[in-house]
DNA sequence: GCCGAAGTACAACCAACGTTTTACTATTTG
DNA sequence: CAAATAGTAAAACGTTGGTTGTACTTCGGC
């Protein structure tokens, strides 16, 4: 019918992140993660080992599809800087949709933020490389492009890592614009529909942190 | 020696923030809690009932300490304000540092935030209220009281909430600040000696946004 | 000195879970 | 056809963990 051999691979991919997402690591159990995928728990420990294995290749596979989605979005919004301020509107309202479709997603990184001493360090790099990094990366080249024609000034440089004012600049972006979507239904007091406002409101503060001061060619924000 | 009878309720509560904190409620075993505690387990079972009616104590005991030092540290820095700069730099360098101080308690704090589905609502309730709620609240009084004395514009406010921009400002506020402390060993790639440098940045970029426009009453920030 | 509250040590119960084993089926491939 | 490959179903194993019951100890207050 639908598939030659092994679509078991992904469904068992995308069970375990409903799993995972919804329960953490600890509280999922293989069991539940077997009968979500519609597959037999052996076949779990063919694919991918042990519960762990499972574990690592859940939030490594999944990390990397959000994260091509939110860079898509970075490219899409700021690769063509028009108007700063709508664009960077527009990006954070696109770039907070996805934590919605991405439910289980965002749901399994809070999992993993919390769990961080029970995960070996070698997963949690691989993870981070292929996910956040990746996206502040991309961020930063996108804001380090806007700072280079005079539109954004990002403050000077540090010895060690030339990239790490832009890198700032980006968690900040991504800090303001994504602290506007709730954790989960209204923990922050905040309620769904006010998300355009709180993205408005998250952009105006970076950019009065970030626009360079009047009259100056390509300066840093402001003096220590 | 050093107690009557009952310092035991205490004991239990350390431990379990302890154990809570580093491995989450479905990890931590009510034999792990009694042994940080140098109790019997059952004699936790006779304060707190079970499992879960001890995490709830224990979460809502930790989040009023920690809220209250909180709200000590608002009270010190942004009670008498004199040099608005300064005074917020050295708010968010010491509101900060608890983070480390209480270590136990914030770790805590993310594993709940992992966790919303699986704990009571009422307990939600009951915690945002006695701790998180009541921090961004005291902010807000103070923010406002700066936005009375002309020194910051925090934006229309609502009809509902009148005081709910004075709380988008303190969200952003804390937001800011409390990104400049990684969550842990440099999981955001952040290193710990430049804790004041991101605090003095996310101050800069707080008061861009929320410092009136030059030559006005008290205006709100910027146009929709 | 006695009572009762609070605590302890220890065993036992029961359920859940990760993992393995075994026996069996279906489908592809040479 | 034969052999390998992938999957299934169900039981079993060993461990862990929450919870309770029970008998024993402390110790302060009357």
């Amino acid at each position: 019918m639908s598939g030659g051999r092994s679509d078991k691979r992904r469904a068992i991919l995308d069970g375990a992140l409903t799993e995972f997402g919804r329960d953490g690591y600890a509280r999922a159990s293989i069991d539940a993660i077997a009968a979500a995928a519609g597959v037999s728990t052996r076949t779990i420990y063919a694919h991918f080992g042990n519960k762990a294995g499972l574990f690592e290749s859940v939030i490594q596979e999944s990390a990397t599809r959000v994260a091509d989605t939110q860079i898509a979005i970075v490219e899409r919004h700021l690769g063509k800087v028009v108007h700063l301020e709508a664009d960077l509107e527009a990006f954070g309202l696109e770039l907070t949709e996805p934590m919605t479709g991405f439910r289980d997603h965002f749901s399994l990184v809070r999992h993993v933020n919390a769990d961080l001493d029970h995960i070996p360090p070698a997963a949690i790099e691989a993870w981070q490389d292929a996910g956040p990094r990746r996206v502040v990366g991309a961020l930063a080249d996108r804001l380090r492009q806007l700072a280079d024609r005079g539109l954004l000034a990002l403050g000077v440089p540090a010895e060690n890592d030339p990239d790490a004012a832009a890198k700032l600049a980006a968690s900040h972006l991504m800090l303001l614009v994504q602290g506007a979507v709730p954790f989960h239904h209204g923990v922050g007091a905040n309620r769904e529909p006010d998300r355009e406002s709180m993205v408005q409101a998250g952009v105006r503060v970076f950019l009065r942190g970030y626009l360079p001061a009047p009259g100056s060619g390509s300066r840093r924000p402001a003096a220590g």
